[in-house]
DNA sequence: GTAAATATGTTATAACATAACATTTCAATT
DNA sequence: AATTGAAATGTTATGTTATAACATATTTAC
């Protein structure tokens, strides 16, 4: 059995170093497995998920890739006219305050989180071919960071840690043997 | 001698803690070594360290605060008219290009570079009750960020370490003994 | 059902950043 | 010192991200 926090793959074998999803992986999966995911912590917290919350949870987990407040907006439909900024601005605070997303601050942008309910600070690794992010929790970063903050007398409350790199899917060396 | 990197201080002793200056630290020796530094590395590059451009960085060294782009248009004193916002992000480019400076994305601001010439990744500690950002360079936060990335199968270009706490000189239980 | 709290709608604007093109300045050469 | 090509700056306009302030509607607790 795969740790729950796994992308949720079809039949192929994953590799130690799929953080980020391969092509083939059942997305849906990962969307319907975010959205019960998000029900039951906000039913346990007794906090309202509703429609525009959901809606917009729902947008955020279209695809692995940080996705911006304004694209949000122009994928929200109201009934009839268009939502403002706000509307989704509200939400994204609601999600961010239950821990369902997190914000990417080198981008301006959100993304669904991996592993709700447990309070952590995210660390993403951001691939700047594909434009995918994958959030990694290494307590080993977080020991470093902890650390080199305490040598300097600072009680760190708030850590930003964002890696803007190449994700293996999109190595040149990996790339003619991916589908091997 | 105190290594080049510390931030100048008058006569008092400096603990190992002193990542933040003190409030009586002798800023004006920040400012001139620091615009020293750049003329220095500009020439060594044949690059124009031009007026603008010294005045942007002059300005950001101001504090050890991250400033924004447009507080420094605000203060930035052409001949007559205000100048306009791509004045001051071309400065701002040119800066970061050089490594003078460095921008803080969770602020949307930008900062002096304490090392410039040396290429490194900066690591920043920034305080939410004073504002002031310090920057560590931390070979052990680099490793660990570099072993987990490469777990995952990805390599890191351009890391973004942020962390935001409460620094030293703003901890309850060091103000009442800080000036001893 | 009423009140208080929570959520959403609406209007306006703030804050941050860049595209595109015109003009000026610099600095190397003739 | 005139020519010229590159670099820098000026200028106008607009794009992008985010929030303030106040009105209305919905939900929940009593």
């Amino acid at each position: 059995m795969a740790p729950s926090y796994r992308y949720t793959e079809t039949s192929k074998s994953s590799s130690a170093s799929t953080m980020f999803p391969d092509h083939e992986h059942d997305h849906g999966k990962c969307v319907s497995s975010a959205m019960q995911r998000a029900e039951d912590l906000c039913a346990e917290r007794s906090v309202r998920l509703t429609d525009i919350r959901r809606q917009v949870l729902e947008l955020v987990w279209q695809s692995h890739n940080p996705v911006g407040a304004y694209d949000l907006l122009d994928n929200l439909h109201g009934i009839g006219k268009r939502a403002q900024p706000p509307t989704v601005y509200r939400a994204l605070e609601f999600l961010m305050d239950q821990g369902l997303i997190h914000r990417i601050e080198s981008l301006n942008a959100y993304i669904g989180c991996r592993d709700p309910g447990e309070d952590h600070a995210g660390q993403f690794l951001i691939c700047r071919d594909c434009g995918a992010a994958a959030e990694l929790v290494d307590k080993r970063i977080d020991a470093a960071i902890g650390q080199g903050a305490k040598a300097a007398g600072f009680s760190v409350e708030h850590p930003t840690v964002e890696l803007e790199g190449v994700c293996a899917n999109c190595r040149p060396e990996h790339k003619g043997t991916k589908h091997g």
